[in-house]
DNA sequence: TTGTATTTAATGTAATTACATTTAATTTTA
DNA sequence: TAAAATTAAATGTAATTACATTAAATACAA
């Protein structure tokens, strides 16, 4: 279904207009795809999202800042997501002994645990991307990148 | 700048993965642009989104459902977005004559003039984008269409 | 050093969102 | 028709987000 149909709305004032409905409207369909999936794990998207980062430190702590710069979603407070998680003893949080004023973020074996479970689905869900075709991915990736960069060089 | 420095993320387990990630990252992106915009006339993305649905209609009136359908996040209640514009004076809330449990919600006349007001700014930003040329945009709208419909054929 | 500015995270809050429930009206069915 | 099911919108609520402020630690400058 295109973004016509999806939205009901026949004309669009531009090209341009149209690509910046379309990029909003499918980024919040995934969202919403996701959510459901990371539903019966109890964990919110950008909980999940978290999580990942942590992971890709590969055991290293990181700085709620660091967190930060690596999130999706810049304007959820990451001090609060990790508040969440160390409720749901997925991380640990502890004072950075190199500046105090730090605090460094650690995803315990639970959270790399309910990460590999999350996983699971989540590739399969990933796997109908996959008819796109590499080539074709690839190109949607560098046409979002461009969108977004095109603001740089005014 | 291109997704992986943007999220400091260098290696992504797929094609596919980034192009989630990708969708999302972009569709926020475009969204806190459009905040920014919205701010000095003290509307939100999702109340703007209602207003430009209801101009849609030339002068009709619109349920509150049907501005659901059209809505790019359907979860935001539509309903109390309503309430919202009917605080400003932006709208008008009536008993749909032909069904008592719907209601008809129509745009007063402040509320397209606060539209022009606001078309004027957007238009600017949206602007930067017919750098990236027609027939590029038209291959993202294509793209992004592909890419939440190749679900719909398991 | 000492005062000022900056950085990092946490917190307060108002608004919004997610989700379930309720209320009222209409439609369907027995 | 009367009861049951469905539909449309509103409402209650808990959680989350947006945004500003605060608190503590560090860096910098006079």
């Amino acid at each position: 279904m295109g973004i016509s149909e999806a939205l009901k709305q026949s004309k669009f004032p531009s090209e341009a207009a149209k690509a910046v409905v379309n990029a909003i409207y499918t980024g919040n369909w995934i969202v919403q795809q996701q959510q459901e999936l990371l539903k019966p794990f109890g964990l919110t998207v950008q909980q999940y999202n978290v999580l990942r980062i942590l992971r890709g430190q590969q055991g290293n702590p990181m700085t709620v800042l660091a967190i930060t710069e690596r999130m999706l979603d810049k304007m959820s407070n990451a001090s609060r997501l990790v508040d969440k998680l160390v409720e749901k003893n997925l991380v640990l949080r502890r004072e950075c002994p190199q500046d105090r004023r730090a605090v460094d973020v650690l995803i315990l074996p639970s959270g790399l645990g309910l990460l590999t479970q999350v996983d699971q689905v989540q590739n399969d869900w990933g796997k109908h991307f996959d008819a796109l075709g590499v080539r074709k991915l690839e190109e949607m990736n560098q046409i979002l990148d461009e969108f977004r960069t095109v603001f740089s060089h005014n």
